[in-house]
RNA sequence: GGGCUCGUAGUCUAGUGGUUAUGAUACCGCCCUUACAAGGCGGUGGUCACCGGUUCAAAUCCGGUCGGGCCCA
């Protein structure tokens, strides 16, 4: 019979739709805080890596008899659904209706979300599918609106006008979260201040066309290049009015000519010295992004305005130098492109006086592995700015705050009128009765609704009044300082809890060649094309060879060893369900090689259940591999296929060890079961089991006492092969052997030896060491 | 710049103080022995990145150097 991987899976995978594995009642729960991927296209080799870990956990801890709650969700909230939707259908978010960006960010994320769906069930995850969230949905809309709510009326979100992150491109307030430093080449110009007092201070800026919001100019204190100039006023070119040369720690002397300009604002930096020195503003960047100096520019773009007031310069020799450099700049990580800073009106969640407290609740977490916290924490302490999460983009769920125009009274909804949606007629003012109320037109950060996936889930499944404290959440290292970070931040500060028990952090996937895997690079791999090759189970295998927090790289070695332990057990359940045809026994075992292999089972076990305890899947993975290979296989169903060919045991005999063996079958089976659900589950109906597999308790053991010296006997097994096959080498058949031991062979144990080397005769002596000898063989030649 | 992490046969990997350093994969030799050649048996292959220190003893602990990766600036 060959074997048809995709057969088989397509099979189970139909059947376990109609009967998916059931949850047996029971106190102990294992909640599985699941991350819903996002919206942005098909599942990608990372998803292979890091979702069977957990359908292997959440599988395990089924077979334990815990209650499993394993939801599934996909994110296709905020402005990554946008853009996505935008490459997908090609089309500008800028040029279209607010409406009709929503209607089209849906259709999108529905028909990606029918594909992703259908990949991520090929991997055979037992999460629930059928009821999957959306971080889009109604559901997800009223939970984050009310609590936003939570957060607003108790103060711990607050509405202020104040400086804030700015993408110019996406056109929207964005928060720390989505800053990425990015090395950008960049060009210093060198421009001449002239005193008001005479001399004349030179400074170098990348941003001259900030030049016009300069309010002071800076040098570092111990800088003594500037000492006697420090206090003094200078005239800024081009725009004439005069700034104060101050001077600021920060400022760092060997950058540029140790000399720069404060303006309103190039970066936060600034922020900070014109706060500190309380110095005027002149803004003139808007919140679109746009330049307006009043003077050389209006309404231009930043690119724009700076090579118009470059040319400028240029023109009246200005310029006193240009150097090409290359440097950090804040960026937005959804596009790229370089953030400016500016003051506007937004909304905050509170976290900067938290910080203590927040690391407080990383500690109560168990984080797997360890190392990881570090990276909460470094987040944590680094934090610089309270979470902006209004967002002034078409795509999110809106922010349930009304302002009364008549007498400036903001006012929030209450919970049963959620979901609000700005677009719908807005109530009276509550203070003056006014019908002049405006809706907040701005959306939520996409963290906002994603912080809450605890509560999301529980929610929607109507566990939310029995559970609180999920038991696990699995997630990349990539997502500490955001999903990990706002989560824990949001449990505190609504219920003053943690969020989960467990924290599992995933590494990366690299190539072969041990690069990350990129479109750019061209060096990716899709699920697909692996479950086509190797089937889903190899795939599976593969993923279970790392420990927690490992970078993985994708290894065909490691994918065609699975396949052959798929192949092999395969294999094995065949030959095991071919004793079958004698009596079964179900009495403890009494014959030397059923002891001896129940024995081993039970160490093993104990060994895997206690890795799996703790998690350490490629551990006790490896511990089944060796035992199912080398003992079972190598081993004992050869001694198994002696038994059954050899005239020397009687019907008894052969019933034990059919009764065993297919017992010790079943267990190696379960234990596979969540590391590869398709290929024992088809296993498991081949020995006869009407029952899934995935419904079975995980195995304990059989209640055996048994010292033996069987291990002796395996290993002169293991010699007189070696010797059989080193006499092949010359031609020469063993025909029989003695055996030197100073523990003495058993009468039943050489019947044994006897018969799964296939001799005619063993004799046996003693000797210090064991010894295995040639007493006659024969010449293949000669052979009849 | 700061932090974290890794460096072990061609490749990938186990191994956090104690025999001769684990296994996989690739390669070579033998065997198509009635589950499995996608198998079995045997074999080649390693100054455990480098330098120094602690120790009776270091792949392992400490310090430094070099190199890769990631996170944060």
């Amino acid at each position: 019979m060959d074997l048809d991987l995709k057969a088989i899976e397509s099979k189970w995978l139909d059947k376990w739709k109609n009967s998916p594995p059931q949850n047996v009642k029971s106190d102990r729960a294992f909640l599985i805080d699941t991350p819903p991927p996002t919206v942005s296209g098909l599942p990608h080799i990372g998803h292979a890596f890091s979702y069977p870990v957990q359908d292997m956990i959440a599988r395990y801890r089924r077979m334990r008899g815990d209650f499993v709650f394993y939801p599934w969700g996909f994110d296709n909230n905020g402005l990554a659904t946008e853009r996505y939707a935008e490459k997908e259908r090609g089309f500008k978010v800028s040029n279209l209706s607010k409406d009709e960006v929503i209607r089209i960010c849906n259709e999108v994320s529905n028909e990606t979300i029918s594909k992703m769906l259908q990949v991520y069930e090929k991997f055979g995850l037992s999460a629930d599918f059928m009821n999957y969230l959306t971080t889009y949905s109604e559901d997800s809309w009223v939970l984050s609106q009310r609590m936003f709510l939570d957060l607003a009326r108790s103060g711990k979100a607050y509405r202020s006008e104040s400086l804030t992150i700015r993408c110019p491109a996406c056109k929207t307030a964005i928060s720390q979260i989505e800053m990425k430093d990015e090395n950008l080449k960049s060009e210093y110009f060198f421009l001449d201040f002239k005193g008001v007092e005479g001399g004349y201070l030179r400074i170098a800026t990348t941003r001259p066309e900030l030049i016009g919001a300069c309010v002071a100019v800076c040098v570092n204190p111990s800088d003594e290049r500037f000492a006697g100039m420090v206090g003094k006023e200078f005239i800024v070119p081009i725009y004439g009015h005069t700034v104060k040369l101050i001077t600021d720690e920060s400022v760092l002397p060997e950058k540029g000519t140790g000399a720069e300009m404060v303006c309103t604002f190039g970066d936060q930096n600034d922020y900070e010295i014109w706060k500190k020195n309380n110095l005027e503003s002149r803004i003139i960047i808007n919140e679109n992004g746009r330049v307006n100096d009043g003077k050389l520019f209006a309404n231009k773009s930043i690119q724009e305005a700076r090579s118009i007031i470059v040319q400028y310069l240029e023109k009246e020799h200005l310029i006193m130098d240009r150097k090409k450099i290359e440097h950090s700049v804040n960026t937005h990580e959804r596009c790229g492109t370089p953030l400016e800073l500016g003051i506007s009106k937004q909304w905050f969640i509170a976290c900067m006086n938290l910080k203590e407290e927040l690391l407080a609740q990383g500690e109560k977490i168990k984080w797997h592995p360890e190392f990881m916290k570090v990276r909460y924490d470094n987040w944590v302490r680094g934090l610089k700015w309270d979470w902006c999460i209004s967002r002034q983009r078409p795509y999110g769920i809106p922010i349930p705050v009304f302002y009364c125009t008549s007498c400036d009274e903001m006012f929030f909804p209450s919970d049963k009128d959620l979901p609000v949606n700005p677009s719908q007629k807005a109530p009276n003012c509550p203070k003056c009765g006014s019908s002049k109320v405006t809706a907040d037109g701005d959306v939520m950060d996409t963290w906002a609704t994603s912080s809450l996936t605890p509560s999301l889930y529980l929610e929607k499944a109507g566990l939310g009044s029995k559970y609180n404290v999920m038991t696990a959440r699995f997630q990349g290292h990539d997502i500490i300082s955001t999903w990990a970070f706002t989560t824990i931040l949001r449990s505190y500060l609504h219920w003053n809890r943690i969020p989960w028990e467990h924290i599992f952090i995933s590494g990366n996937v690299l190539d072969a060649q041990g690069a990350k895997m990129s479109k750019s690079k061209g060096n990716t791999s899709y699920p697909e094309e692996i479950i086509d090759q190797y089937g889903a189970d190899s795939m599976r295998f593969w993923a279970s060879a790392y420990s927690m927090g490992e970078d993985a790289k994708l290894r065909e070695q490691e994918l065609t060893r699975g396949r052959r332990t798929v192949i092999k057990m395969f294999n094995a359940t065949k030959l095991v369900s071919s004793f079958t045809n004698d009596e079964t026994s179900k009495k403890l075992p009494t014959m030397k090689h059923n002891m001896w292999i129940v024995q081993k089972m039970n160490q093993t076990i104990v060994k895997v259940s206690t890795l799996m305890d703790e998690f350490e899947l490629a551990k006790a993975r490896l511990e089944l591999d060796k035992f199912f290979w080398e003992i079972f296989c190598d081993d004992y169903l050869e001694i198994c296929k002696a038994v059954f060919s050899s005239s020397d045991f009687d019907i008894e005999q052969r019933a034990e060890t059919t009764g065993v063996s297919r017992m010790v079958m079943e267990n190696i089976l379960m234990m596979y079961a969540p590391f590869m659900p398709f290929i024992t589950e088809e296993c498991y109906e081949i020995i006869g089991s009407k029952e899934s597999i995935h419904n079975k308790t995980w195995p304990i053991g059989i209640n055996l006492q048994y010292e033996g010296v069987f291990e002796q006997s395996i290993e002169i097994i293991h010699m007189i092969r070696a010797l059989k096959s080193n006499l092949k080498t010359s031609g020469l058949t063993l025909r029989s052997a003695r055996v030197g031991s100073s523990i003495p062979v058993q009468k039943d144990e050489l019947q044994i030896i006897k018969a799964v080397s296939r001799l005619n005769a063993i004799e046996t002596k003693h000797e210090e060491k064991l010894t295995v000898e040639a007493i006659e063989s024969t010449s293949d030649k000669e052979k009849s």
